[in-house]
DNA sequence: CTGAAAGCGCTTACAG
DNA sequence: CTGAAAGCGCTTACAG
């Protein structure tokens, strides 16, 4: 039971709502008066109630912009739930969702512009890593939080996975797989993406191949290109595992089933592909990043920030890797 | 917005703490005027104020009971970690913790009637299953919750872990490791222990030995015996892995590593023996049953239910089995 | 069996 | 720059 506004008020000789102006910065107190309460506040480590603070703020309406690259890309269907069902927890968020398809800085550049202008008050948004892209974020003034893919910007806070820890988990399973070393092969999306290269590098890390190789290769998270290069890979090199480190699983697992192939997969993620290679006993395991609650922990963060002005406690909002196998539960982790 | 309280005492035509003993059912209310207040609140679809009734209600103090068989046991520290983090977010809860060593019926008996005379609200246990333990639990009157073990008793909830879906995932990382099958050694602490044969059974349904055969060896949760019993079975029989099913795994380990044997382990929760076994490479994987948040959700369930009234969705509380591997980073969920 | 009033710890206009 | 009052949606005595 901290000190309450009523009691600081006492001691300080003023109103409340003198202690509320200190309180929330709002402005128009004297400095001498400021001071005076500001020190009672410290002396007796006045913590807000934030259940008061609830019923009388909670009839407020926020409007948050969300820009995400889901289209045509099942993983994001979790991160999307996540930031849905969080929402209507609070009952007091609007959400504004702009969803792009694929990764064009044009189309990032005017979803900002049209999103800026429909009046939020904060935005999430997975970002492209592009200049433009940059200083268009920091020109705003609204807090940004950046989800499931990082970039140097100010920002209140990144939600999103450790991918060279996913990677590392990768080499792990391998391991277990291939205790004395083989050649594996690591299919991404692009060398270009930063959470592609970091699985790759955890993987080389833990991986012990011994006599054998690691190779990798782009796919450009496309199934057609990815069913095609599997082909081509399987045709021409000995193989003993394949690491599917990004999209295009379902391609690459349609390849091996045609070319009745037994090399084991390890993939990422939980879209229906990799569930589906999972329960039918070619994939060794899937490591997913709880994509769910990366949209959930993204809207509690902007919650915090916009009705009870709290940051979080660290700008990096780390989600755990987690390793599915064939008899995991699919349990949605909120 | 649903309706409040004020508005359906405007029009049931009675004051707002009438509509109060109808909601919480405090008695003393003419039985026309009661249903005159329900059938509008049905009408309107009440629903409390969870926020509201907070603020009123956050200065009464609950007396919370824990008996729990932690004594010696390494894994029930997180378990308690996660209650005592939790009733502290709450502010309101006093725990009475009852901590026992071993599995003695009448020690827990002795528990259970002394920590009733503090005048407790509800009670938290990791029950024995016998006859005379459930007639005790059965005649309070006050809400229980079983946590870690599940018996057949009157209670408000059960949170614990699935053990049958952890020996399904130890198979399928035994499958991952042995794909031509093998001889594997299975050691729980005993053959009585629901939780330690659901393990078992679960492990063989999953892992295809092949040509290899799966036996199994109690250990009575014990490092020297289970020491003893490993240097035995290394010595006897050709074996290809190991799994620790229960406790003793520091001593499993150690006779592992003093035979120099390369034979790989899976083992189980996260004890300072499983965590050195991972991190020096020895055991491939160990399967996790989230201690912490079985702490943190029973104090849940019973701060709703003392605050709120509000049952739990569901009786059984199932938290989710979680592999860990040598480059998890270990994090708690909370 | 029932009502009127006070209060939980805040914030929000309004008035000066 | 500051204060007095009302109100958020509940619960809790108290009085009758």
């Amino acid at each position: 039971m901290s000190i309450t506004i009523k009691k600081i008020a006492e001691l300080a000789n003023v109103s409340r709502g003198t202690v509320d102006r200190v309180i929330h910065n709002r402005g128009g107190v004297n400095e001498e008066t400021s001071e005076r309460v500001k020190a009672i506040m410290k002396k007796y480590n006045y913590k807000s109630n934030r259940i008061a603070q609830a019923l009388v703020t909670s009839k407020k309406r926020y409007s948050v912009g969300v820009i995400i690259n889901s289209i045509g890309n099942e993983f994001f269907d979790s991160i999307l739930e996540g930031l849905v069902y969080e929402k209507q927890k609070y009952n007091n968020i609007d959400l504004i969702i702009k969803e792009l398809k694929g990764y064009d800085e044009n189309d990032q550049l005017k979803a900002i512009e049209e999103i800026v202008n429909e009046d939020i008050q904060a935005l999430i948004i997975t970002p492209i890593n592009t200049e433009n892209i940059i200083n268009a974020l920091n020109k705003l003034d609204i807090p940004v939080v950046t989800m499931n893919n990082d970039i140097e910007v100010d920002k209140l806070a990144f939600v999103g996975c450790d991918y060279y820890n996913s990677g590392q988990l990768s080499g792990d399973i391998a391991n277990i797989a291939l205790p004395n070393g083989g050649n594996v092969a690591i299919v991404v999306g692009s060398f270009n993406l930063r959470g592609h290269v970091e699985r790759i590098n955890g993987f080389k890390e833990v991986f012990k191949a011994q006599n054998g190789k690691i190779k990798t290769f782009e796919n450009q998270d496309d199934d057609n290109i990815s069913y095609d290069l599997v082909k081509e890979i399987v045709k021409n090199k000995k193989i003993d595992l394949f690491y599917f480190a990004a999209a295009g699983i379902a391609g690459g697992l349609k390849a091996l089933e045609e070319l009745k192939s037994n090399i084991p997969v390890i993939t990422v993620d939980e879209t229906k592909a990799a569930r589906e290679g999972l329960l039918n006993g070619r994939t060794l395991a899937t490591i997913t990043q709880q994509p769910y609650k990366q949209g959930s922990r993204a809207i509690q963060i902007i919650q915090n920030y916009l009705v009870y002005n709290t940051k979080p406690e660290n700008k990096e909002n780390i989600t755990g890797n987690k390793i599915q196998l064939r008899h995991m539960r699919f349990v949605v982790d909120k």
